[in-house]
DNA sequence: CAAAACATGTCGGTTTATGGCATATTTTGC
DNA sequence: GCAAAATATGCCATAAACCGACATGTTTTG
């Protein structure tokens, strides 16, 4: 079963992850794998070496190639939502202040925002510091958090990433619900329930506002004076330009 | 100020990179900035079209080239650690239950698993399971948490993921040190105060235990019956095999 | 000591990538 | 409506690279 890798490129991040997945195997046997001759995996290896992959050999009967076990993964290709609800997440776990992988941790988060380009990377940087765990939600509290609405948390993710300002309506304790202009700030969680913490435009102060209990989101976009309406009609049209 | 990346698959990236960037900029003055022909840079955004990546253009005067603007990331490059660690706060994030980003998450997540090598994928797909946020402490715990010595974080964050037995010596609530053997299976967050959950050898229970009590660690490797005292040696003899 | 494996050098043939040119097409400015 | 500017594509000769084969050296194991 010979693999025709399409390109050189590819063949040598096949080759990568075959090293990780299975070593000890020879040369010889990768080269009959790749239908190509035993010169040309040596000259692969070579080039990964070269790129910073520490593959080992050992020589004599038995011998074979690996990649250090614990050592790098290929490349991770991530979307860029993906990659925002990684680095969101990310934040959100030193938030709490684990004592046992910030380190790896805050490099991850560095090297993830190095992926993304140069006019967004600063824009990102802050967003970990706009995530924020507070002290627990009361038993009362807890027990009255429902579920938030998916479209409704779309669009706030936007909002959020973006810091645009939406409008919003919301139910307050009593039942009533208010039209509100405000500016999303920071993420609050009062485990289990999560709050927007937002200067609210109308009152001219800042304020908290339930996940759940905001019923529709509509997000002002500055390059058209355009409103669209998220809770109804998606995101989809949310692309600047 | 051209640039001369080493090869082909290099420039396609740096290219990929820069129209993210930068983006209006022509297909002429690309080719100047790479010191390449126009047609290659053309024979590249084909490539990069091919690949799946949306590449605008538009053409007349004042056009030019651009990636669309939320738009795939390069690739990312993590080393094992640090994919680790991502993952891991992945995990906790993802026993928040956040409401926003949850979707992004878990693919995100998937994505990451996709990269390491088959054999290990399995085992960390299950890391998932063995985090747990649970109801916050006490403000009196709270206030007894110290933060845990880095060392001991570094040996347990090992054991933690690669499922080890471990010798911990444990400082109980009331001052006096014992010695256990505990299996690792769960990290408990009852925040800020972080426990391990684990099966306690000696007492055949399962208990808690603060990680800021936890004195030192020993690590016992299966695959030698060596023992390397983690909390004083470092981890750099953990290599398996 | 011989076999097995990694590692490296060289060489000729082949493939591929590249750059230049021509040309079509779309958009914009005047 | 025309000229200029830009993307887009085809063709071709050439230069670069890649590749396989062979030779050779080195290390490890039985």
């Amino acid at each position: 079963m010979p693999i025709r890798p399409q390109d050189r490129a590819d063949r040598r991040d096949l080759l990568l992850r075959r090293l990780g997945d299975a070593p000890g195997i020879t040369a010889a046997t990768r080269a009959e794998e790749f239908g190509t001759g035993v010169r040309t995996i040596f000259r692969d290896l070579e080039a990964l070496r070269e790129r910073g992959y520490p593959i080992e050999s050992s020589r004599g009967r038995g011998g074979g190639l690996r990649l250090a076990p614990r050592w790098g993964l290929g490349r991770v290709l991530l979307a860029r939502d993906e990659a925002l609800g990684a680095l969101l997440a990310m934040a959100t776990a030193e938030q709490l202040r684990p004592p046992m992988f910030a380190d790896d941790l805050a490099r991850a988060r560095r090297r993830l925002l190095d992926a993304f380009p140069t006019s967004e990377r600063r824009r990102l940087a802050l967003l970990r510091q706009r995530v924020y765990v507070g002290s627990p939600a009361s038993a009362a509290v807890a027990e009255s958090w429902l579920e938030p609405r998916r479209s409704v948390m779309r669009a706030l993710h936007i909002a959020f990433v973006e810091t645009r300002v939406v409008d919003i309506m919301y139910r307050q304790a009593e039942g009533r619900d208010t039209q509100r202009t405000i500016e999303p700030h920071v993420i609050l969680v009062n485990w289990p329930v999560w709050y927007r913490v937002a200067h609210d435009h109308l009152r001219d102060d800042v304020r908290t506002f339930r996940f759940d209990r905001i019923l529709t989101v509509t997000v002002f976009l500055p390059c058209a004076q355009q409103m669209i309406d998220c809770a109804t009609a998606g995101v989809a049209g949310l692309e600047p330009l």
